[in-house]
DNA sequence: ATGAAAGCGCTAACAG
DNA sequence: CTGTTAGCGCTTTCAT
């Protein structure tokens, strides 16, 4: 047994009595309720500062049945992106008092769903999932726990009512227009295998710029990663195994872009004077490789407060469908320019 | 008001009415303790199970004085670092079923002092600390919450009871003994310049390993940088300002490298050819700059899982003292080569 | 093997 | 303005 053994810390009663006043005055006292004489009040508080008084939010929780707490549950939080939003949703949680339950469930939908049970039996006043592999399947679980749920980045094909996502059909509809502008036509899309909604949505963005521009697309420009490097290194070494070679490749996101980019380099060949490449996400890295990566911002710290900004309404009694979807921001850096063969 | 408001949730006496039974025994059922009549306790169960009983893990607490809950404050987690720590202590936590609250203090000793306060309201079980600014100061207070703080790469000058931290100076002592190995005389240091424990121990690392060389350190050879690229370029910059410049640089972090990574190559030099580069953390990141950055990696996730397991050692009862300094590992990339020219 | 009862720390309705 | 009382959901003696 060491000294950590939990054991009677001061509670409202022993202030109570060395006040000489009943527990519940003390209650009002530090809630600064204005039916206690500012007298008293003063006194009371004075005795808890001196006691080393701090409240139970175990007991408050019980009894106004309200933990301002939230639930926030991510696939990992060791993913750059995730940790932007959860520094949003800490962020805005902070400021008005609630505390933030974090749990990763390698996007696993079971982990996720086990995740979201144990966060209900906390009682958490509502919760929030990044990269959801559940999606709509929540909305009779939301319900029977009574307490609200926000998606962002839903990766559920199903629209879901509380969801903060980014723009993927704009932002790379928007990031292969550019490309186009400079002049490229023979553009390929490296995806990732798994079929997430946020590469679905890319992928249509992708198909709908080269339309709008007439180009056809080939379905040999189309290559698969895993949204990691090693999957965009793989994926780029079969594009670079076509005949005449795609001048430029829009990716999925930055991480199987960085991949690509060794790939094209293993080759001996240069970004962006023999290719030129793109990814989505911005990541804090897009800025450092080389060279600096062209991509599409994702406003990830905004999102995570955006997301629980909404939750606080909805816990504030506001009801309202949410379904935001915000738009990414091209950012051109070096990786990209016009084709020079043709 | 919208469809979130609580209220009653089945309780464990609802389903005590239901099953004809005393809520005690519920209780008793539902923890599987063997003085309930294994009949009984599976009518219960099944009837629970119905019901779509979740225990309440407030009022749970509210009885054992315990909460399960393990409280961790970071600077940010948008540090990467940091990340990988908090994962690590995720998992553990989550295989002992313990949930995690989460809280950035931006590196500010009085925000962190408010977060424990907060996690000491919710009566956390445990705390954990990373790159703390108030270290060993915890001691008093911890005692009187009665609660366990553990500490990760703690950044305050006192040795602390329980701390688990990189050991820089061994580290940074072995990264610049690798570039004296190589040949190079002329090693410069990038610190930061706020006096964190870890940059002070890195750069008496390097000093060691200069002296054990009998190479006398030039003190213009030593930069300041912020622990960010931005100030790894600019301290590059004076460094490159040098007669001679100097054939290495060994730097407080990766992210200072990088940053004097861009100062070099923004210079018309190259790494490793005109100059050597090393960092020290081993970020995602290093392994994708051009040049791949030799560095020593910080077994980040281990850190976490260690802080977690001996924060729960300690909630078990068992008493140890524990000052932990885990190895760095030399990981040797393409940024470091001998020097060409003397 | 089970029930009755007390209590964890707090809030809130009610009575004065 | 203040005290009394009940109760939030659960665990845990203490009886039986």
């Amino acid at each position: 047994m060491n000294t950590f053994t939990k054991s009677g810390s001061v509670s409202i009663k022993d202030i109570a009595k060395a006040a000489g006043v009943s527990h519940a005055t003390v209650s009002r006292a530090l809630q600064s309720s204005n039916l206690v004489k500012p007298g008293t009040a003063k006194r009371i508080r004075e005795i808890a500062e001196q006691f080393g008084y701090r409240p139970n939010a175990v007991g408050r929780s019980l009894a106004t049945n309200r933990t301002r707490t939230i639930g926030v549950v991510v696939t990992t939080i060791a993913d750059p992106i995730v940790a932007e939003m959860v520094s949003g949703v800490e962020a805005v949680a902070r400021a008005r008092e609630y505390s933030v339950f974090l749990a990763n469930c390698h996007a696993d939908p079971e982990t996720e769903m086990q995740v979201v049970q144990s966060f209900h039996e906390r009682r958490v006043d509502g919760i929030i999932v990044a990269a959801s592999r559940v999606g709509a399947l929540y909305e009779p679980l939301a319900e029977q726990m009574r307490t609200p749920i926000i998606l962002i980045n839903n990766q559920h094909p199903n629209s879901y009512k509380y969801s903060i996502n980014i723009d993927s059909i704009c932002g790379s509809r928007e990031a292969v227009g550019y490309l186009i502008s400079l002049g490229h036509k023979r553009i390929a899309y490296i995806g990732d295998r798994f079929g997430h909604q946020t590469d679905l949505d890319r992928f249509s963005g992708y198909r709908q710029a080269m339309e709008m521009a007439g180009i056809a697309t080939r379905s040999e420009w189309i290559a698969h990663g895993d949204g990691k490097p090693e999957g965009g290194t793989l994926a780029m070494k079969k594009l670079l195994a076509l005949k005449p070679i795609p001048s430029a490749v829009f990716c999925y996101n930055d991480m199987t872009a960085i991949g690509a980019l060794r790939a094209i380099h293993d080759q001996g060949l240069r970004v962006p004077q023999d290719i030129s490449l793109m990814g989505f996400d911005d990541l804090f890295l897009a800025n450092y490789t080389e060279p600096p990566l062209s991509t599409v911002r994702q406003p990830k710290h905004q999102m995570g407060r955006i997301a629980a900004e909404i939750l606080l309404r909805i816990l504030g009694g506001q009801e309202a469908d949410a379904r935001i979807d915000l738009p990414g921001e091209l950012i051109v850096r070096a990786s990209t320019a016009p084709p020079t063969s043709l």
